[in-house]
DNA sequence: CCCACTATTGATAATGATTGTCGAAATCAG
DNA sequence: CTGATTTCGACAATCATTATCAATAGTGGG
């Protein structure tokens, strides 16, 4: 057990790829990156956009929400981001940032009640947004 | 396209058994609520546990969510339960319910404001409790 | 600049949860 | 009781995600 062979990453094209594909705005699956990565002329791998999301997800870059169908959906977070939370349209994806401090609290005080450490929570408000109500898709 | 034949749901002993078998305080996979009940003895199938829980989750008995893992969990809700949310234990899966009143409008007006409709909101609060904690696993 | 050492890639197989299929068995109405 | 239909259950199929593994390509040292 060596203490740690810190592992660097490598800045391979693939990696970079990615990253610059990330967009900030809409939460997507994996395949779903994987997708337009391919149509803008990658030849990227599904395994490695899986591999990278999860390690930008693990080094913080990158936000994740699990949808109701139990996808995973990535998103890149805006340098510097502070915790937060989205509502997202359930027709196209399109995802609104928002901001609920007095939430942030509210679950520390909750935990605090019942004994609960170590308290992380998921808000997850989706609804039909104003394009998709328009389209008569709500 | 006759207007609708009303299906009408029929008591089944798996349905009886199903019912009876749901807990109203942990949430579990459809796997292990079928694990449970093969070990009670019961000969159900576990695809007729799949199609039961859905089935219940739609007639508003059951309380679904979807874990970190992408799981779907179920939960019997109690009779004439009102809309609330869960404080579960990451560890042991022990979950305590919880009310947030104010939640539930916040999210109407969050929703209102940025012009979003039918807005529906999850909220999950996990974190370790007090047994776990002290037993060393949080 | 070149090389060896490894991390990384990508095609594909494997996994795990969930859903579909379909003949057989069971429920409910009459 | 009897027949029309629903529901069952075993198993195949699907879908997202992860593991495998030989081939490839960054990187640091010379």
């Amino acid at each position: 057990m060596s203490p740690d062979t810190a592992p660097r990453p490598r800045m391979t094209r693939q990696r970079r790829e990615i990253l610059d594909a990330l967009d900030t705005r809409d939460f997507r699956s994996a395949q779903s990156w994987h997708e337009r990565l391919r149509s803008d002329g990658s030849t990227v791998g599904l395994a490695t956009v899986y591999r990278a999301l999860q390690a930008l997800v693990d080094s913080g870059d990158v936000d994740s929400v699990v949808s109701e169908s139990g996808e995973t959906l990535y998103r890149r977070c805006e340098a510097g981001e502070e915790h937060h939370h989205h509502l997202r349209c359930r027709v196209c994806g399109k995802a609104v940032e928002i901001d609920v401090p007095e939430f942030e609290e509210f679950a520390r005080h909750i935990g605090d009640a019942h004994g609960y450490g170590d308290i992380r929570h998921t808000i997850e408000l989706t609804g039909v947004c104003p394009e998709c109500a328009a389209a008569g898709r709500g």
